[in-house]
DNA sequence: GCTGGCGATGTAACCGGTTTCAGGTAACCG
DNA sequence: CGGTTACCTGAAACCGGTTACATCGCCAGC
């Protein structure tokens, strides 16, 4: 391992100079810099990362908070995936690398302070949340600490912290008047839970556009549900049995809508001809089981770009509080309506 | 932020008496460890982790190599979520974290040894590598710079590394035995690109198991495509155009098993009366549309748990070359067959 | 009573960077 | 020609741990 003082002498110069090279070249001649760079380059120096965080108390790491919901052991987030690669990108952009932090699995204690615990001792820059629906204190703790955050789906607010969410009351919106624009009078929904944040807005906006429509909602047709596929489907059969059945359903989750549109085919109702049905997300499956699932589809990557733009402005940028990113959403019509 | 010198004086002994609370516990004597411990509770000290790498060069964290095949933006890992999930946990047991390094997007030079230059500057102690299929030179640069490394699915080599694979002939022979079983005689595949480990062995087994039950391939009903939808959809549509049509195919991974599905039901054929198909992965899908694809599942967090371990063996463990792990797979029969 | 050994602790060097502060040199100005 | 000033560089303290080595007290053994 070659270091710093290495370079330094083989450069006949100080460790000091070589430091600024790469912390602030401009205050270092043109020639000694570049002299340095050469030979750095040429005996492969690279700055220890540690040593650096250590004199610095940066890290240029930010933390991944995302723990899976262990109630659920078999819960999949609908598109965690396209949120990663997008974070990663926009964060190694700027230099920045993701740990991903240990949950309820970890060793040690559980008292709520894990994470924080764990972005302290690894001097992590910032943390991205990346909500499983628990309201685990241990997340709240991290924005009471004071610890620069965004978080994905879930609201908090405070001086150091923000989030990102797709405009949820505005897709179910757009649900709605799609469904209404085919005819549709008696739409009930399924939704969320409603202690999530993308629950309760998706509630609020189908309220809000039946409203706008000058259409009624029986309290009937509100069915409280989880985003599983099971859920979806045991709710389905719920409306299914009422009397005044609805002929559309807006599902506020893909992984729901397609128990919805498997009760619905099983109890021998065609869609979209006898219910119709939105789901929200679009999720690879929604394009794959037939009639196809129309739906309003979420900007994936966008979450993982937008957390890393405001998780950079926080870090670099001036301290004046951060906006919350709204992301917005898209109707995608297939074969359910 | 309380360092151990403070925490030393408050106590009345030394640094080194703290820090070997921390590390040798058993060296320092019952009543002063425990007089130690109590006070840092009540203080809240936690050692530094940048400063404990520094002198020790062993970071506990663990890189993650995951880049995205950047000629495939689309491309999602069948199963990237349980593998995470299952790693993250399995390592977290042992006090290591995971730290996503940045691929082909990071900034600075790119000249195929960027993860070797990641794992240097912060002193990893190791790497899981999952493959995209691309033969990343950067990747394979990590084995030779002799990082402990466990690989998903590549088939790396050396003193320091090892991997993780399903037994993806024996899977290969799983499928067609059973689609033998069904009365099927004329057998085709569509493979995964077969330059990938488990592209070509699954090819490899398919036509063991074949030749094993005594029956015969015609070479044009071998078809190589890209583990896509779209690769399977067209491959389907060239095993369909055949004079010899088979009336089954075993398409080495679910993705494309979809889109061989989608072509045969828009060639107006009948699943599996007119075709049969099997697939490989058991992704969510598989169970979702109709009829049901059977296929042969892989043990997904198995892969997470096996590579942890295989690392973990590899770092707290003796020198002895490690050795691979081959995952068992099982057949789910749906309508497909 | 002296010595050897053992267990518990302390001292201080060290890990590899950053940064404050203090020169030193050359150009510029009156 | 002396005094600023601007620019570049170096010396050394510091970040917060670990650990080799030294020290010390105490007890067993001869």
């Amino acid at each position: 391992m070659t270091t710093i003082r290495e370079l330094a002498r083989r450069c006949g110069v100080s460790v000091a100079t070589v430091s600024r090279v790469f912390n602030t070249p401009e205050v270092v001649s043109q020639h000694t810099r570049q002299r340095i760079l050469d030979l750095a380059a040429e005996i492969g120096y690279l700055p220890n990362g540690s040593a650096r965080t250590l004199a610095t108390k940066k890290s240029n790491m930010v933390g991944l908070v995302w723990d899976t919901d262990h109630r659920r052991p078999g819960w999949r987030h609908p598109f965690l995936q396209e949120i990663l690669v997008a974070l990663k990108t926009a964060l190694s952009a700027h230099g920045l690398n993701l740990l991903m932090l240990a949950g309820h699995d970890a060793a040690g204690p559980d008292d709520g302070q894990r994470y924080v615990r764990a972005v302290r001792q690894h001097n992590l820059d910032g943390a991205v949340i990346i909500d499983n629906g628990t309201r685990d204190p241990a997340v709240l703790a991290l924005v009471e600490a004071q610890v620069p955050c965004v978080a994905l789906d879930l609201r908090v607010d405070g001086p150091t912290s923000t989030y990102i969410t797709s405009d949820n009351a505005g897709g179910a919106a757009l649900a709605v008047r799609h469904l209404v624009e085919r005819g549709h009078r008696r739409i009930a929904t399924i939704t969320g839970p409603l202690r999530t944040w993308p629950g309760a807005e998706r509630l609020v906006g189908f309220r809000a556009a039946l409203a706008g429509a000058g259409l009624p909602l029986a309290d009937s047709h509100v069915i409280e549900a989880d985003f599983y596929l099971d859920g979806g489907h045991a709710a389905m059969n719920r409306l299914l049995a009422l009397d005044d059945r609805p002929t559309a359903v807006f599902v506020a989750g893909d992984e729901m809508a397609v128990g919805a549109m498997r009760a619905a085919q099983a109890a021998g109702l065609r869609i979209p001809d006898d219910i119709a049905i939105v789901g929200f997300d679009d999720i690879e499956v929604a394009a794959l089981i037939p009639p196809g699932l129309s739906t309003v589809a979420q900007n994936k990557p966008g979450f993982g770009t937008a957390a890393a733009e405001a998780l950079v402005a926080m870090l670099h940028g001036g301290d004046d509080p951060p906006k919350p990113t709204v992301l917005p959403t898209t109707l995608v019509v297939r074969g359910s309506t």
